[in-house]
RNA sequence: GGGGGCGUAGUUCAGUUGGUUAGAACGCCGGCCUGUCACGCCGGAGGUCGCGGGUUCGAGUCCCGUCGCUCCCGCCA
């Protein structure tokens, strides 16, 4: 027995005079006491069924009983519908189903919330995620999602890369992000951990002369949440032998604009362009710079050198944003406010008003030339950051990112990506007082770069390059390191002894030195790349059972604590937890 | 670890300066209804105002604490 031979969304005029047998989900039912409509869905959308006292007397009684969500099979003939009672909003408007059997399949009580409702909680949306999932946001998510993996699949077995999984329980990796532990009944007192990216397999993979390696990749990384960030993810994980930057960059970008092509009609411009990062933070201040707005900031540290005004004079970096608004001083006190948030000591600013006045509290404090330099247009605001040149970089790239929404300068309906390269190698960590890689310790250094690795290591530049879409950091990825001996002077550069390097690396060394070949990746996040396909803001609107904020799972309420006797098992003894004041 | 926002009916929300019995819409229940598609009409049930404490004659409203959710900073090689 089949249960139906034809989709709810797939009726139409040509069915019309044929009989026919749905099934599927109840959306909707009007009750008129004689004829009963119901609104049936299924995955191919929705058809009226007509339930007719006269026609169907016991599918009638029935009809009366039933309510939203309750799983229906109706079986009965296709009729045209009048034009006046047509549905111009509804794929099968102009027919329907007029029912002469009727079956339920299954029941429901009302449901915790309604499905047409848009604004639900969270939590609630979560926590009955299977009803969620019948809605249509997360349906064209969720396929939107399948359809982007099935276009990249095919591109990278074009392209000759072979899929090959890596395992999931892996070894911890102190560097980097907290690991998931996974601890073992067979080896007590040790744990695998959750590989945060598989990395090392990767390398090891085409060390092992799969020289064009490709995995639909979990990754999981025990930090904070975000909207765009979570704690499982997913990336299409590449690597391969005898690389070049150019080929890694077409393969990407051939492969992403047919996944924004064929999944929402709209053009990735190839080639993107490349900004070198050091530029990207100079003008948009950020590694991530959208590029749908201009607003870009400006460098005035030459003008302010010396500056009588003290904050500019002593500052590293004075940098400024024009604005093409002309502020109050209760919204400029709010923009202080947030640029306080993200670490800048004040936001200092010069307004030119429309009357051409110029007002601001610090302009006494400035030169002649300082003054006509910051000049701008009647009508509008230059504000001011003064520190550190990353902090200034940070703080002027989140007020241009706020600002350029809040004016509406952000272009609509565009895409504009753009490869962002030539990365430090590492970053000096205040707090630890020790470098830190940039990207990470496999990353290799330009050639020109590796004779500053003992002098200068700050200045040495990565072969590292981030893949960035209307200010989304899609991806990334590096040329690697294949020389034992140089990726020895990383770990050591990086604080880690000979001894750590040996326990933690000690299989990667040596496979490095058993014939490497030069290699080299990239890794786009394909959650990411879904919520900018769907126009979502959280990224877990593009997963069909993400965990909340805290990194709980509202449904099947994991993680949970577990039996006494599993932890025996394993060798595992809690430490007593902390007491709650009371 | 820190900051912002939110928490009132099943859901989404309103609730004035602290003042009588906390409201609306949708949903739910009962009745009527043969062309609706946001069906309509009549009637009804439904509340630990997150939790605890305090101020007050009186607290959904003010104060303190706490829990949960969310956004952000830190963190995320």
């Amino acid at each position: 027995m089949s249960w139906r031979d034809l989709g709810a969304g797939e009726l139409r005029v040509e069915h019309v005079g044929q009989r026919h047998t749905l099934a599927g989900w109840v959306a909707k039912r009007r009750d008129h006491g004689g004829l009963v409509f119901i609104d049936l869905r299924d995955s191919t959308g929705v058809s009226q069924l007509v339930v007719n006292p006269e026609r169907a007397p016991e599918a009638a009684a029935a009809a009366h009983d039933i309510r939203n969500e309750f799983v229906l099979q109706a079986e009965g003939e296709v009729t045209a519908r009048s034009p006046e009672n047509t549905n111009p909003n509804l794929p099968t408007g102009k027919v329907e189903l007029q029912v002469d059997r009727l079956e339920i399949i299954s029941t429901s009580p009302p449901l915790p919330f309604q499905l047409d409702e848009e604004n639900v909680d969270e939590t609630l949306r979560i926590r009955y995620r299977w009803l969620d999932l019948r809605r249509e946001r997360l349906q064209r998510n969720l396929r939107l999602r399948a359809q982007a993996v099935s276009i990249i699949r095919r591109e990278m077995e074009a392209a000759g890369f072979v899929d090959l999984e890596t395992p999931i329980m892996a070894k911890p990796t102190p560097e980097g992000a907290r690991d998931f532990l996974v601890p073992t009944r067979l080896q007590k007192g040790r744990f695998f951990a959750l590989p945060q990216s598989p990395q090392i397999y990767k390398q090891l993979l085409v060390i092992g002369g799969f020289e064009r390696y490709y995995q639909i990749a979990r990754c999981f990384r025990d930090e904070d949440v975000r909207a765009d960030r979570v704690q499982e993810l997913t990336q299409l994980d590449v690597e391969m032998a005898f690389p070049d930057r150019e080929y890694i960059f077409e393969l990407i970008e051939k492969t992403f604009s047919a996944v924004w092509r064929e999944c929402i009609g709209a053009e990735l411009p190839v080639p993107f362009p490349r900004m070198p990062y050091a530029e990207s933070m100079l003008r948009y201040g950020s590694d991530r710079p959208d590029l749908r707005f201009g607003l870009e900031i400006e460098d005035a540290t030459e003008v302010t050198r010396g500056s009588q005004f003290k904050v500019f004079g002593e500052a590293p970096a004075v940098r400024l944003l024009r604005v093409p608004q002309e502020y109050s001083r209760a919204d400029l006190e709010k923009l202080e406010e947030f640029a306080k948030e993200w670490g800048a000591k004040g936001l200092a600013y010069i307004v030119y008003g429309e009357d051409g006045e110029a007002r601001s509290p610090i302009a006494k404090f400035l030169s002649e030339e300082e003054l006509k330099a910051f000049r701008g247009d009647p009508g509008t605001t230059v504000l001011f950051g003064a520190d550190r040149p990353d902090v200034v970089a940070r703080v002027l790239g989140a007020v241009r990112v706020r600002l350029g929404h809040e004016l509406g300068l952000v272009e609509t309906g565009v895409w504009r990506p753009v490869w962002i390269t030539d990365f430090p190698m590492f970053d000096w960590e205040e707090d630890d007082q020790r470098w830190k890689a940039n990207h990470h310790p496999f990353t290799a250094p330009t050639p020109e770069s590796e004779a500053l690795l003992s002098s200068d290591p700050g200045a040495a530049v990565a072969q590292a390059y981030d893949f960035v879409v209307n200010g989304t950091e899609l991806g990334s990825g590096s040329i690697r390191i294949h020389r034992p001996e140089l990726q020895q002077k990383i770990f050591e550069i990086l604080g880690i002894t000979p001894e750590e390097q040996q326990e933690r690396f000690g299989f990667l060394l040596e496979a490095l030195g058993m014939g490497a070949p030069p290699h080299g990746g990239i890794a786009p996040g394909i959650d990411r790349t879904v919520m900018l396909l769907a126009g979502e803001p959280n990224l877990r609107d593009t997963i069909a059972f993400p965990k909340n904020q805290a990194g709980f799972d509202p449904m099947s309420g994991a993680p949970s604590e577990v039996p006494q006797e599993q932890l025996d098992e394993l060798g595992i003894r809690l430490a007593p937890q902390k007491e709650k004041p009371s």
